[in-house]
DNA sequence: CGTGGCTTAGTGGCTGAGCCACTCATTCAC
DNA sequence: GTGAATGAGTGGCTCAGCCACTAAGCCACG
């Protein structure tokens, strides 16, 4: 059988969360304004101060509030304030894809990637060409469904990113990257076409390989542009089921999509 | 007077964490090995199961642990999970400034400013425009201190990564960032000729004006290399007047830098 | 003899009540 | 005026306890 990733885990705190953090993102608390005293807000939302307090924290690493004692939590503008842990909440909105902000994220992309390429093709080194050699050659197996395609596709990138040898890289992209674990599904669709992958990272690791930074990048850029176009659009194609879903009403909870609560 | 940052909070819940995080990375805790249960390590470090708890959400957050429910708290490798909020705290050590990693941050500082001048280049929109000019109008003021210049220099860069029209490039350094807001004194030394940086960023500027990507990536690039060999030599020149100023003993803590606490 | 249900020990999740510490605006003494 | 004292409002932290989840061992059933 498939192997199952395990349930997303939603704690109170988790939902806590989740919810203070989509009404300060659509603005429901004026930048600077402070958040209800914690006493109040936990009443209003039935929980324990203790367990808001936890949200509320969670948030400050966000960079969405500032907790001030003897203040207040006080509202902050993420553009000022938050960090590349936001991204993720930032294009997966509580009702839907911010495509806005996807484009953004497949431009980032695209560009670090180029940017990384060539990075790696100056450096050179040869246990990073081994690593980056893995997950290509594992793309030749067969079996391979899209969604496996596109797992070694992350991992391919992600032995580009360390064969830079810069490890602030590496967390940048585990950053961006971190949508990709828990909302991969809503991709799939881009890596359909296993033979358009293969060859684009073959070239892409011949240049790395070789010591080619501007073949590195121009190959890079080249893949990841096509992939860009090719996420967006599945993307889209996924909101449109998704919004055919609700239309149905009570399917959309009974559809039963594995490692996904409602 | 000067206008003074706020005193950086030493909450319990904060200790706690820097205790903890650097606990995990000095790699006390194996990989995939679980931390003592909390009830026994809030015994064990004299506090509350609460306040503990509070802590090891935050370190959850970070990505250097994964609390799990029924199990306990599972260390994980950062450089698979964490994010781009753990650069500040990789670079800054509780024992001093980590050197290697700095010399990465500041590689990525370097290579991605240029990324982003060259975009911000090809854009080219009139708000951005006048928001870069701005800090460097004041450049020119007198008086003008050496961290004066260093707060105006980073507000170029933040306008210049704004001018990119990418939000999660701005994202992106902010998490760069965040260690020059607590840290700046460490690099203040890197300020002190503010001829080189004002004719720098002119350069800059005057390419992005003119939609000129390659000038602009070059001219970014030339000033982040040489401001780059600056602030590495600051921060060691600092490292060393820590260290000085260890061996007189109390001094250390008598000094009263202004902003800090020990 | 393996499958599935039950039990139990160990772990984190969450609660409610309470007191301490900080900030700010006001008040009051000088 | 100026500055100290006050008090209301806010977050920081603790305590004690119960609930919920996980894994492992046991046992009854087929």
């Amino acid at each position: 059988m498939d192997d199952l990733e395990p349930l997303e885990k939603r704690t109170l705190v988790d939902l806590l969360t989740t919810k203070l953090r989509e009404e300060i993102l659509d603005g429901r608390y004026a930048k600077g304004a402070t958040l209800p005293p914690e006493r109040e807000l936990a009443d209003a939302l039935r929980v324990n101060r203790t367990s808001l307090k936890h949200a509320l924290m969670r948030l400050e690493q966000l960079g969405l509030i500032a907790i001030r004692h003897g203040i207040g939590s006080v509202v902050l503008d993420p553009a000022e304030s938050a960090g590349m842990e936001l991204v993720a909440h930032l294009v997966f909105r509580a009702d839907g894809i911010d495509a806005a902000m996807l484009d953004d994220l497949i431009e980032a992309r695209t560009l670090l990637g180029g940017l990384f390429a060539r990075r790696a093709a100056e450096r050179r080194s040869s246990a990073a060409l081994a690593a980056l050699a893995a997950p290509l050659d594992e793309l030749g197996r067969e079996p391979m469904s899209a969604a496996d395609a596109q797992r070694l596709e992350l991992e391919f990138f992600r032995a580009l990113v360390r064969a830079t040898g810069n490890r602030i890289f590496s967390l940048a992209a585990n950053s961006m990257y971190s949508i990709y674990r828990a909302r991969a599904h809503v991709f799939e669709g881009a890596f359909d076409d296993r033979a358009f992958i293969r060859e684009s990272l073959e070239r892409v690791l011949s240049a790395v390989r070789d010591g080619a930074p501007d073949e590195a990048e121009r190959a890079t850029l080249e893949y990841l542009k096509e992939n860009g176009r090719r996420l967006s659009k599945s993307a889209r194609l996924h909101a449109e089921r998704e919004h055919a879903a609700g239309q149905r009403g009570l399917l959309r909870a009974a559809r039963g999509r594995r490692g996904r609560v409602s």
